[in-house]
DNA sequence: AGCCCATTGTGATAAATATCACCTTTTAGC
DNA sequence: GCTAAAAGGTGATATTTATCACAATGGGCT
């Protein structure tokens, strides 16, 4: 398990006495790079707060499409675990591991009960919440409004900000993320070169634009 | 101003001094049906309590489009509004009164306060970012995976279950909700006269499936 | 009644995206 | 080094949606 000081450095500004809880209660997990965390429709068993790695999030097709939606980092959480009164809570999300990861599960319920005993866990909910809310918007912007080349700069500039300048996706990951063909992504990447937004490598690219 | 009852009906489950704080602070307004209550980018000096009547919620594009999200009713609130530690917090969303109004503006300093205050205003505030984002996942679920089609019959269907079967709505206004052009909706609307979904009249039809 | 204007209908065309077919290039694994 | 699988390129075509132009209809108002 975490120490109280790193688990304080992930999770600033909580009580005291909710360190003691977390340790006490929650679990610290591991899962690979591309593990399935969540699937949709799937029960609730315990909450999902990132500790190291980043997790993607994503909206699931009926036919089996996914639509990326936006990222976690270490010190966020997964809103739709954080508040399950019921234990056969479903979800509405599909959640996996980008990279290795380690996250804390804490049976869900506890959630309740702490939204009670502990202040500072009630704002760090609303916080989750106020923080996924505003990313979800974003993602709606950009699909209600925008063609394709732009939600790929968008997509890709996302991408960045979270790993570098070096985006280590192939065309398919991107078309996957986006609910489109890979051909589609291969040609407006092939445009962004032209344009000497990006360098094209296999399985990566650099983005170099301003 | 409203009586502590009335209140107590639209907003149950709220502390009693929740809402002597309520009747003391906030001031309950009017606004006709039409009327933008918060533009994107305004500045929020106020949180929004639907009283009475319907309020529409927008993503706004920069030229000028709108995108329908969801529906507001009475005893719910504007997520966006409900969480504004700065006074000079942007709206991220635009909202209008469908119908003629009455809600509850409170000035933005009371959040923070009642936060601290009121367990049951924090409980309020989490059920409706929670219901808010569970009502832009399936917006984005419909935008992201849907044809026009689909989308249509999923928006008329939500317009049908607040005001019922007959559908007040003229093809423009479908097609500004949605984002798409007017032809293309009269052209869809058709297709369902054709399938005996729908029966048509000016400035209206009726949902008549299944 | 007659006129105006909002609403709706419809064909033609353009643009964006999806789908299919097949090809070349690169790389990991034997 | 050879080979199969994965990644990426590309033309042809279909589908969906957007745009333009203009006709038809019906209701409200003087």
């Amino acid at each position: 398990m975490l120490s109280k000081e790193v688990l304080k450095k992930i999770f600033p500004d909580w009580e005291d006495g909710l360190y003691d809880a977390i340790l006490d209660k929650a679990e610290l997990r591991d899962a690979k790079a591309g593990t399935t965390l969540l699937k949709m429709g799937q029960n609730i068993k315990s909450a999902m707060l990132v500790v190291e790695g980043t997790v993607k999030l994503y909206q699931e097709g009926e036919d089996g499409g996914e639509y990326f939606m936006y990222h976690l980092n270490p010190g966020e959480a997964c809103a739709v675990t954080l508040v399950c009164n019921y234990h056969h809570e479903q979800s509405k999300v599909l959640a996996k591991a980008v990279t290795d990861i380690k996250y804390l599960a804490i049976p869900v319920e506890y959630m309740e009960k702490w939204l009670n005993e502990f202040k500072s866990w009630h704002y760090f909910v609303i916080r989750t919440y106020r923080s996924r809310y505003e990313e979800l918007l974003k993602t709606i912007h950009e699909t209600a409004f925008k063609n394709m080349d732009e939600r790929l700069e968008f997509y890709i500039k996302r991408q960045v900000s979270q790993f570098g300048n070096s985006v280590n996706l192939t065309h398919q990951e991107i078309a996957n993320d986006l609910n489109t063909s890979r051909e589609v992504i291969s040609r407006l990447l092939k445009k962004m070169e032209h344009n000497g937004w990006i360098i094209m490598n296999r399985n990566s690219f650099d983005w170099i634009k301003k």
